[in-house]
DNA sequence: CGCCGGATGATCT
DNA sequence: GATCATCCGGCGC
């Protein structure tokens, strides 16, 4: 499947978006080896608005100015000293608006995977949640503010996932933002296995 | 099973 | 010096 061109990555909504991104194709060509598969839960951050977000009140620092750029380019950050974690920037420039992919279901380059996780044999957690996942592809931060159409890291278009399909639900690990923290901006494909914390 | 805490470092105050 | 958009292993039930 083509590549998601950038039009795709700078509408407006990036809550729509973030949906929109579930069922796409997220691939990786990390130390020679292809690895991907389907993602299956996203986060929305909307921008200097939103309290979550780390660009919240216009905070363009060394490390969100990505966040500010033109869509469709990747925020890669270092999370708890340990976990790279991966975005997809969106809208337009100036409007730090971004998706936290945080789980994918592996379709290519199990062995590379398996391998970069240290695990025996398969299982969910391989590339359920976000630090899991960035593991799993090889990403670090030397692919934050790669263009998505780049050889390194992109996505393909792919399913449209319908509403019915989707749980929508409030998003991990930002209770710091207080009541922005209770907004349904957390999107998973109901029913997959791939997810880091399905709700009960 | 679920809860708890340690690991670990860039970033910003 | 505090704060993290996390993960895993260990312990107790």
């Amino acid at each position: 499947m083509p590549k998601l061109p950038p039009s795709f990555y700078q509408q407006e909504d990036v809550v729509s978006l973030a949906k929109q991104l579930l069922g796409k194709s997220l691939f990786t060509y990390v130390d020679g080896k292809l690895a991907g598969g389907i993602i299956t839960e996203t986060e929305a951050y909307d921008g200097v608005a939103d309290k979550a977000c780390h660009a919240y009140g216009g905070r363009n620092t060394n490390r969100t100015a990505t966040m500010f750029l033109n869509g469709g380019v990747t925020y890669v950050y270092l999370c708890y000293g340990i976990h790279h974690l991966l975005n997809v920037v969106s809208g337009t420039e100036g409007n730090p608006q971004a998706i936290l992919i945080r789980a994918i279901e592996p379709t290519v380059g199990l062995e590379a995977m398996l391998e970069r996780r240290k695990m025996e044999k398969l299982a969910p957690r391989i590339t359920a949640g976000p630090g899991a996942l960035a593991q799993a592809l090889g990403i670090d931060r030397q692919l934050n503010a790669k263009d998505l159409s780049a050889d390194e890291i992109w996505i393909e278009d792919a399913k449209n996932y319908e509403d019915e399909k989707i749980v929508a639900t409030t998003r991990i690990g930002v209770a710091y933002a207080q009541e922005h923290a209770l907004w349904p901006f957390r999107f998973y494909i109901k029913g997959n296995k791939y997810v880091s914390k399905p709700n009960s």
